[in-house]
RNA sequence: GCCGGUGUGAUGGAAUCGGUAGACGUGCUUGACUCAAAAUCAAGUGCCGCAAGGCGUGCCGGUUCGAGUCCGGCCACCGGCACCA
């Protein structure tokens, strides 16, 4: 009979949904597991072959620790709130309602297909009154606890989705979902307080299992540093206070710089001598969007101040005052003391404005470059710490600071509050009310969910406001406060919000009074391994560790951080459709015809698509026409070769490129088993002497390389096992551990052959195959040999021979016999089992 | 600029501790089956060489009996951050 993978992959889709085999029992007495995906957006393009990657991943991992016994959660859902659907709806004028709905049919079924071991009965969708109901609610805590907060203030606006988007969100300048320009707009927003949680969402990275380059990209992300604030006196009297991480160079400040948007100046206007010019250089820099800023970094501009100047405290002399954009706003007190001797950036605009370069650490030639070595300069100029170093000198001078008053130490951030608040439609309504008396009043908790109203229009305003502020029936209220009338907030959550809580939300799905039971929560938590992608770690993976705390602080969740275990994969590449390297047969012809010669066609890509028709290899993308759908290759191919396939491309850790006709080796690995395994075997259920060892070796690599993820190493080690079972045949118990091991990879045809060969129960109940040591080994082991560290040739030696034993048998081969002659042995190497090196030299 | 990562056949990629470089797959070559093709099966496949042998893990140097692996110095590419004081 053939391999007829649609039949057996449809068979078993049937069984599981009858039979409910992955189903979490929660407070079961079996250890517990809960291994965690990120839950897809359901697009409208449906599933993409990168979604199959971490997902494959996770079931291999879940199966395989509910064969060791463990009571697994595997839960899976729908993050489906946000712009592509609302898009969607607006373009073809149905509701993102009915579109959500849609594409979350389309997923299951999809993921279905893949015969993931989902429990299905856990399944969460975003967008379900019944979810966000819960979403609000946390929000309300926060607003409760002060952590969310409405604040005018200068925000990141991006001008095609006419909406606010978070720092997390703007990425080089641009928007991170659809690459338009952001600008800065002065806006109201609703705000989190995760900076509240920097200091614990940075230490506790020390208590949790995430790879190290997501702690690196948190950390960086979260930016501590610690320095200290002091005040500088004005010849106005005010104080002006500063941020610096190099309080040693204080003696070495020669000029200080405001940023354009610092509020003092208000105060200073009618001070200011050259108040004109300071008003046009603040203009021109609230017009400049991120991108710009950023790309004109290399070249300072500023203005100074006339008419007021500040006094340096370590040195009492006066110095000037100058606005410049390199002085961010947003970070430290928004000024700072310009030390150009010892930083790159006062250098530079020192230089530009001939400012006095002041040498305070000796170890450099500071009229040349800044010296910003801390590790062995030297204090000099600076009255009191000359001769110290610079750690000491740091220490001395926040001591004097706070002994005299005008500062002290101060640790900063460059993790900012979260921007919490759309303008857009499909989303979380915040349950706020704006009463003119009252001011913020939250709306009651027993009114939650606030649903969503219906509207006829979804547009994004140009004026900045949500649709929903269309709606003046659901706008207007009365405040729950006083009774007087109201207005609603018609600002949605942004995206991130229904993703930051939702792993908690499985442990107890159907809950109505609570987000989740206690019980539940007792039980599942932590998630014991959460695996995702490196483009959530400063967005996602920070929010919910924000949100997780949050609700611990509160007593809603037992642990301190939600995710024990942090893993991450690689992207599935594609071919790049214009790249020479790529082309058909057939294109290249017509191409050479129409441009003469290689050159000419490599001219002609590289005009015509640019830089990146020089990669063979680059993202899938539409726009390419290289994406490869998993509907496609489950037809042609089965879902058990998809799942294997992608599976074995690459280090899975790794971007790894999609290759069509690669696909078909693990197809031939399938039909290879499917022919060895589906005809009854007899006999007992014992390994052959012949492949014993092997299967104990197999066993023992498949089950280290799933646990290290090392799937692709996995598989050829299968595939090595196949291979040595078309030498040897294979018993029964061989194929028994073969399906075994298998099922985790290819699981319908795992579980055809099983009944097919009349074993109890089912493969996926089974427990996992163990491996002995002791029976690992061959008897015979076939062992290098090498003169002076050169390989001349192998010898096959009983396993752990004594070494004269070993070298007997080195000696008599041909060619180390032929190698010895007039030479002297000077030297023998054994490794055991290994290789023997012979050093020798010629006889004098 | 700073932080992290990677560099291995035609190709995707393997190689616990330093111990036979290239597992496993694709592709290619040859053969079997076939009228033929596909599929399947068998053998081969790092490079140069008839062979003996030599050369090979981005480049240069070092340590070692022995280096893809360790050390020093470069180069290239990828990812993240980027005027954060």
């Amino acid at each position: 009979m053939k391999y007829d993978f649609t039949a057996i992959e449809k068979k078993w889709h049937d069984i599981w949904e009858e039979e409910r085999p992955f189903r979490a029992v929660t407070g079961d007495d079996r250890p517990k597991f809960y291994g965690l995906v990120e839950f897809p957006y359901p697009s409208g393009d449906g599933l993409h072959v990168g979604h199959p990657r971490p997902y494959t991943a996770m079931d291999i991992i879940a199966r395989k620790k509910r064969m060791e016994g463990y009571n697994v959660l595997f839960p899976i859902g729908f993050d489906a709130f946000g712009l592509p659907t609302e898009n969607f709806a607006i373009k073809n004028h149905v509701h993102p309602h009915d579109v959500t709905k849609k594409n979350i049919a389309r997923f299951t079924e999809q993921l279905k297909m893949l015969g993931y071991s989902f429990d299905w009965d856990r399944v969460v969708d975003t967008t379900d009154p019944e979810y966000y109901k819960w979403t609000q609610w946390i929000f309300l805590q926060m607003f409760k606890k002060g952590l969310a907060y409405k604040a005018k203030m200068p925000v990141n606006w991006c001008t095609s989705c006419k909406c606010v988007l978070a720092n997390e969100e703007v990425v080089n300048g641009v928007c991170e979902r659809c690459g338009s320009e952001v600008i800065r707009l002065e806006k109201s927003q609703w705000m989190l307080k995760i900076t509240a949680y920097a200091q614990r969402l940075l230490d506790d990275l020390d208590e949790v299992d995430f790879i190290d380059r997501v702690k690196t990209q948190q950390r960086n992300w979260i930016g501590r540093s610690v320095g200290a604030e002091a005040d500088f006196d004005t010849t106005e009297g005010d104080k002006l206070r500063i941020f610096t991480t190099r309080p040693d160079t204080m003696f070495g400040a020669t000029y200080m710089v405001i940023s354009p948007e610092h509020s003092i100046l208000e105060k200073w206007a009618p001070k200011c001598e050259n108040i004109e010019e300071i008003r046009a250089y603040q203009l021109a820099a609230s017009k400049k969007s991120d991108f710009e800023r950023t790309e004109v970094a290399k070249d300072k501009t500023g203005v100074e101040i006339h008419g007021i100047r500040a006094i340096n405290p370590a040195t009492g002399r006066e110095i000037p005052i100058f606005i410049s954009d390199y002085v961010l706003a947003t970070y430290g007190t928004g000024a700072i003391m310009a030390v150009p001797a010892h930083d790159e950036r006062d250098w530079d605009f020192a230089k530009k404005f001939s400012l006095p370069i002041i040498e305070v650490v000796k170890g450099g030639d500071v009229q040349k470059a800044a010296f910003t070595d801390c590790e062995t300069g030297v204090m000099v100029n600076s009255g009191f710490l000359d001769g110290l170093s610079v750690e000491d000198a740091k220490k001395k001078i926040t001591a004097w600071l706070t002994e005299k008053g005008i500062g002290q130490e101060k640790v900063n951030f460059k993790l900012r509050d979260w921007v919490f608040s759309r303008q857009r439609y499909w989303g979380e309504p915040i349950p706020i009310v704006h009463c003119d008396k009252c001011g913020y009043v939250p709306v009651p908790e027993s009114e939650l969910p606030l649903t969503l109203p219906d509207v006829e229009n979804y547009e994004p305003t140009d004026d900045g406001e949500s649709p929903i502020s269309k709606m003046t029936d659901w706008v207007n209220t009365t405040c729950p406060h006083c009774g007087g009338p109201a207005k609603r907030e018609t600002d949605t959550m942004p995206q991130w919000a229904g993703s930051s809580w939702y792993f908690l939300r499985y442990m107890d799905p159907h809950n109505h009074d609570e987000l989740a039971s206690k019980e539940a929560l007792d039980y599942w938590s932590p998630v014991d391994w959460y695996n995702g992608g490196m483009e959530h770690t400063t967005l996602h993976l920070l929010y919910s560790r924000f949100w997780h705390k949050f609700l611990y602080d509160i007593g809603v969740v037992p642990t301190k951080e939600p995710y024990k275990k942090r893993t991450s994969h690689g992207m599935i590449l594609g071919l790049n459709p214009h790249c020479y390297a790529n082309l058909s047969d057939e294109e290249l012809e017509k191409l050479l015809a129409e441009h003469g010669d290689e050159a000419g066609v490599k001219k002609f890509l590289y005009e015509k698509y640019g830089e990146m028709s020089t990669h063979p290899i680059v993202k899938m993308s539409k726009s390419l026409g290289n994406v490869v759908n998993p509907d496609d290759v489950v037809k042609t191919y089965g879902a058990d070769t998809l799942r294997t396939y992608i599976m074995f491309l690459g280090d899975f850790e790794k971007a790894a490129p999609w290759q069509d006709n690669a696909v078909k080796g693990c197809k031939r690995f399938l039909d290879r088993i499917w022919n060895m395994a589906e005809v009854r075997k007899d006999g007992d259920e014992s390994y052959s002497h012949k492949n014993e060892a092997a299967v104990h070796r197999t066993i023992k690599k498949v089950g280290d390389d799933i646990d290290g993820m090392k799937f692709n190493t996995a598989i050829a080690a299968l595939m090595a096992l196949v291979n040595e079972f078309s030498n040897n045949p294979p018993s029964r118990g061989d194929i028994k551990a073969l399906l075994l091991m298998l099922s985790p990879f290819a699981p319908h045809i795992a579980e055809e052959l099983w009944e097919l060969q009349g074993f109890e129960g089912r493969a996926a109940s089974s427990p996992w195959p163990q491996y002995d040591e002791s029976k690992m080994v061959a008897n015979e082991k076939e062992i290098a040999i090498q003169v002076n560290g050169k390989l001349r040739c192998t010898a096959v030696v009983p396993f752990d021979a004594p070494d004269d034993v070993v070298l007997d048998i080195v000696k008599s081969q041909e060619k180390i016999a032929r190698a010895l002659e007039g030479m002297t042995l000077v030297k023998t190497i054994v490794v055991k089992n290994k290789l023997v090196n012979l050093i020798i030299k010629p006889l004098k």
